[in-house]
DNA sequence: CCCTGATTCGC
DNA sequence: GCGAATCAGG
């Protein structure tokens, strides 16, 4: 995955906004945590804490496994939430039968209907079609109404969790994803 | 533990 | 330039 000047300008308007570096890569499919933050330095972005009080200071890079890669395989698990308040979080056979019908509703998306992350409207869809790791990857454009406000983020949380890749994230932190989807 | 951003340096 | 590994902290 490579740095374009779209992608670029998508990683400031975020950041911009406020989002964490680890919800920026969780919408920018394809970047870690650590790249968000590396290309927010290199491209000058502002700091987040002008704080300081104790500069970080990193030390000697250790050796590295090398052959220790991130592929990490860990398996879905639901989490729970303490609040009332939060989003609920569903099992993963919850999740496995709202992707089943998630993915039904989305079988005929026309390619006009398609479009990248980089493209998405605030009120469409974005169910996602493909397999993230393709160039074949899109989005679903259809218009939202009807889907409820949260429609967006809803069907990209599922569908990620399905695949075992859920974000370690609280339910604050969904929340604010949900709030921006509907932005 | 959960998470955050900052930094270094091998690639 | 990129970003994993690491650090420092809330």
């Amino acid at each position: 995955m490579a740095w374009t000047s779209e992608r670029e300008d998508l990683l400031k308007k975020l950041w911009l906004q406020g989002l964490s570096a680890s919800q920026i890569a969780y919408m920018m499919d394809g970047f870690t945590r650590n790249a968000i933050i590396g290309k927010a330095h290199r491209l000058n972005l502002p700091k987040r804490t002008p704080s300081t009080s104790t500069r970080p200071k990193a030390r000697r890079v250790r050796a590295q496994p090398s052959l220790a890669r991130i592929g990490g395989s860990s398996h879905t698990s639901a989490r729970v939430s303490s609040s009332a308040t939060d989003i609920r979080l569903r099992t993963s056979l919850d999740l496995e039968i709202e992707r089943s019908i998630f993915e039904t509703e989305h079988a005929n998306v026309q390619a006009e209907d398609r479009v990248t992350l980089m493209t998405l409207g605030s009120r469409t869809c974005k169910w996602p079609i493909g397999d993230p790791g393709s160039e074949d990857f899109h989005f679903c454009s259809r218009d939202a109404e009807g889907n409820g406000s949260y429609c967006a983020f809803h069907h990209r949380l599922a569908y990620r969790n399905v695949r075992g890749r859920q974000m370690q994230s609280s339910a604050k932190t969904e929340q604010q994803l949900l709030k921006l989807a509907a932005s």
